[in-house]
DNA sequence: CTGAAAGCGCTTACAG
DNA sequence: CTGAAAGCGCTTACAG
């Protein structure tokens, strides 16, 4: 049905090897040989069967990408700019859902990937030791791990800003929504940006009460939970830092279900820069999703392609201004 | 560095091809040499060489899934529901970002999948003459073509619904937010659902007024836009059935933003049910995004394993009632 | 610049 | 139930 090397060879009238050099663009083939060939494979429209030429070659033009979610928007946008690099390099992108970071252990990939990219999985995670045992480039996304590349944001300073705005706006019953300890969420996250904001709670001379800070399990729903115990307390906060914009676009919910008004009653500021976010009108920290995912797309490549060592980027966030925050009133 | 299957074969005191069939599973081989095999397997870490198995058998194990978009709510649901189907078969998914239909024409897939998924692409995009040229087998998401499996939604009872609901409620004058003709939205959904609601605005005696249907790009800004559009309507309408939850977010935004409330002022219906439509509150007709990649996978690979033929199923949607709808003042 | 040949590592009729 | 052998379709030193 598909027409072989050999077909192409016999057409050109050279060997196969000649074909497989002059298709790829190799070195020393003549000008001419290469134009008999390249037509030859044009008529008899062919195209080279990638097991074959997997199997003789052992590169597999193929990334896997380990994920715990598709569908929350860091993790699509971070796809997207993924695939868009893969796509610009002619590598196949095969995805794989890992909501836990146990189910693989990289056994699926064995033998059919040049490198792998984690998104977010915890160093400790069975998967990532699975990951090793390939022996091909790692690229980990905001988690640090030793021997792979990797695309961190700078979550502390990100926090700083976020919690310094209030601050400076004349807040001083300040609140902290935090991002759950799910293996999809990684330890270093939660924790940064929690330490970001004590760092200029602490400047600012101000206390961080322990009755102000709620966990909202990353979702939505966590985010109406936890504010909705954040309006409980008494006094209540003038002011929530809240850690993911999906949590406070719960929490701006129950702020309006209370019949209270953001910004007049209570500021709210989140942390992504969701595309929701200019719906609701939120005041937030920018994260480039989309970026991180190509450059840690370009990272492994590099490793794959050239050989190069693993590299780590930092990126810097950066503060978004607008509706939900304003001086606390009175 | 990796165990070859003559190395098992060695271990193991028989021949390559008796190594294939017992890790296979395959009949006729004992179990006692079963067991040895299996053994002498697992002492090597042996895995079988994808590319070999493959360029041998012919079989990919592979599906190739070309989306318009990964970040939006429908597009990530129904990957999510796709990728759960594979895992479990054992297949792996590649994905392919194709926003207009027309880069791919399938060449890079060409001998490396045994079927092929396309979500919400038109019959006449490049992509799908390509996909046919692959002579593998292809579902298609919302759109019916000729030769290839299908899943459907009844987006003429859905919208059907909506209307409905805003009639019963007592409105007269009501508007319709409409999707974009972008290649990425089926020419048949857009038209389906304004025809659910023309057949039902009919069936009430009520007129569609053109001055009260206008486009929203199927983005939230475009929502955003139309809602503003049609607020400047005078007398203004009561009722709006936009169709998609994302506008419809959008043109939720506008109506605060204008000082009106809603359901008080005016009532407003989407369709999805968007995970954040809960936030919102917004009654809208729902679609089971991720239930649909499931189904479709499944029907795609019931023709690469079973020699099934393509099958076609159409989804119904139900109507969720929130708090955006309520009969119209006075 | 080009060809002949080995090798990549399996699967699958075919015999027995 | 099992083995020997052909075949899948390339890539890559190695010679020349």
């Amino acid at each position: 049905m598909n027409a072989s090397i050999e077909d192409v060879a016999r057409r050109a009238g050279v060997s196969a090897g000649t074909v497989s050099r002059a298709l790829r663009g190799l070195p020393n083939v003549s000008e001419s040989t290469r134009a008999r060939v390249m037509s030859a494979a044009a008529e008899l429209n062919y195209t080279v069967s990638p097991s074959a030429s997997r199997l003789a070659s052992g590169r597999m033009s193929t990334i896997g990408v380990i994920t715990p979610f598709v569908s929350r928007w860091f993790f699509a946008h971070v796809i997207h700019g993924i695939e868009e690099v893969l796509q610009a390099a002619h590598f196949d992108l095969v995805l794989y859902i890992d909501e836990d970071g146990t189910t693989f252990q990289s056994l699926p990939m064995r033998r059919k990937v040049d490198g792998v990219l984690l998104l977010t999985l915890p160093p400790d995670s069975p998967d990532v030791s699975g990951v090793r045992t390939l022996g091909v480039p790692v690229g980990s996304l905001h988690v640090d791990i030793e021997g792979f590349s990797s695309v961190l944001i700078d979550d502390v300073g990100g926090s700083s800003m976020a919690t310094d705005h209030l601050v400076a706006l004349g807040h001083h019953r300040i609140a902290m929504v935090t991002l759950d300890q799910h293996p999809s969420v990684p330890f270093r996250t939660g924790r940064d940006r929690s330490e970001g904001f004590r760092r200029s709670m602490e400047a600012a001379g101000l206390e961080v009460n322990p009755h102000l800070v709620v966990n909202g399990e990353s979702t939505v729903e966590g985010g109406m939970r936890a504010g909705a115990e954040l309006l409980s307390r008494a006094p209540r906060p003038t002011a929530i830092f809240v850690q993911s914009d999906e949590m406070a676009m719960g929490v701006l919910h129950i702020i309006r279900r209370a019949g209270l008004r953001c910004p007049e009653d209570i500021s709210v500021v989140g942390f992504d820069d969701h595309e929701l976010s200019s719906v609701f009108d939120l005041t937030t920290v920018a994260q480039p999703a989309r970026a991180e995912g190509a450059l840690l797309a370009h990272h492994v490549l590099d490793q794959v392609q050239r050989n190069a060592p693993p590299q780590t980027t930092t990126f810097t966030t950066h503060l978004v201004i607008r509706g939900t925050t304003a001086p606390p009133q009175g």
